[in-house]
DNA sequence: GCAATTCCTTTGACATTTCAAATATTGGTG
DNA sequence: CACCAATATTTGAAATGTCAAAGGAATTGC
């Protein structure tokens, strides 16, 4: 497999072979640190907020559609099941933040929206959600946070192009 | 809203103000692909193993272990809490895959550990894990894979920093 | 020694997650 | 109009996730 490269190239990756498991190495540092950033996120909307970060993510895809948004579609954006959605929402609406509606014209769907209160916490809330995600990545150089950003873009159009039942994005 | 734009600039750059929303869109970024990936080899793991992401990355940890590690030890490895932890080495435990064992020298500690089958099937899910990854990441230029790898390291140093309640890894 | 503290794990109450199966509604077709 | 397929949501079972509180076992301090 591998045997005459020299130079560059770390340690690992000659034993390894070429770049054999460099896919599994960056897989695996994703996921630890969007857990570790995801845990802390958690936390502290738990702290301040009394909000999980599946509704904190559910609201603000209804704060951007203003008229609101069939499960479906909340289901679609969030990456979250069908069924998933139905109990967020439920809880949603007994804490008074969003409100359930059949149209007429469709009594399959249900769409939902924030309400005035919803609107208001989830104002707040987005703007403490930003500073954190400033402080924790405060150092690291922004020139790397806009690679970064396209980067990860790149792997997500190769994820998306190789999943076993094609979704999308 | 915005009127008077230019260049290679994006309008949102323009409109928010400099670096103003880049930690967060990264973060939206790599939470989404995150997820994706995740789906992904769930769904693997659950249609070709009938096994579990969490079950997988337990047993991960035990198999560089062969001594079995402490569930306080786990749980800190893969970021699942105690009580996770517990219910999730019950499971492995009954299909036969982990044994839990108390040393005598201190009574309040569990030590999991592999059996044969346990080691036996990680084996095989490893394998087919990584070429999951590999697969899905193909359209990937390999030096990106490498410059992710790092930088996101660097983000991973950055937020283990500014945590309200300092852990580490 | 014995009490207080610390360490490790389990338990309990809930929220979230997935999948599959069930339900309800619409739209198209014969 | 009746039937069938497609669409949209809910439900149910099981697993995972959080936190806080409770339990047992070892260590510390007096």
């Amino acid at each position: 497999m591998a045997d005459a490269e020299v130079d560059t190239v770390d340690l690992e990756t000659i034993v390894q072979g070429a770049h054999e498991k460099q896919e599994l190495r960056l897989w695996l540092r994703m996921l630890s640190t969007t857990k570790l950033i995801s845990q802390e996120v958690r936390r502290r909307l738990r702290n301040e907020f009394k909000a999980t970060l599946p509704q904190f993510d559910l609201m603000a895809q209804l704060y951007r559609e203003h008229d609101g948004l069939r499960l479906g579609e909340l289901s679609r954006r969030t990456m979250v099941t069908n069924g998933n959605v139905t109990g967020l929402v439920e809880r949603l609406e007994a804490d008074g933040l969003v409100v359930r509606e059949t149209p007429d014209d469709d009594r399959r769907v249900t769409v939902a929206k924030l309400t005035p209160k919803g609107d208001e916490l989830f104002t707040t809330m987005a703007a403490a959600h930003e500073s954190w995600l400033r402080d924790m990545m405060a150092d690291v150089d922004p020139a790397d946070i806009k690679a970064l950003w396209s980067r990860i873009g790149a792997v997500k159009v190769s994820v998306s192009n190789h999943l076993s039942d094609p979704n999308f994005d």
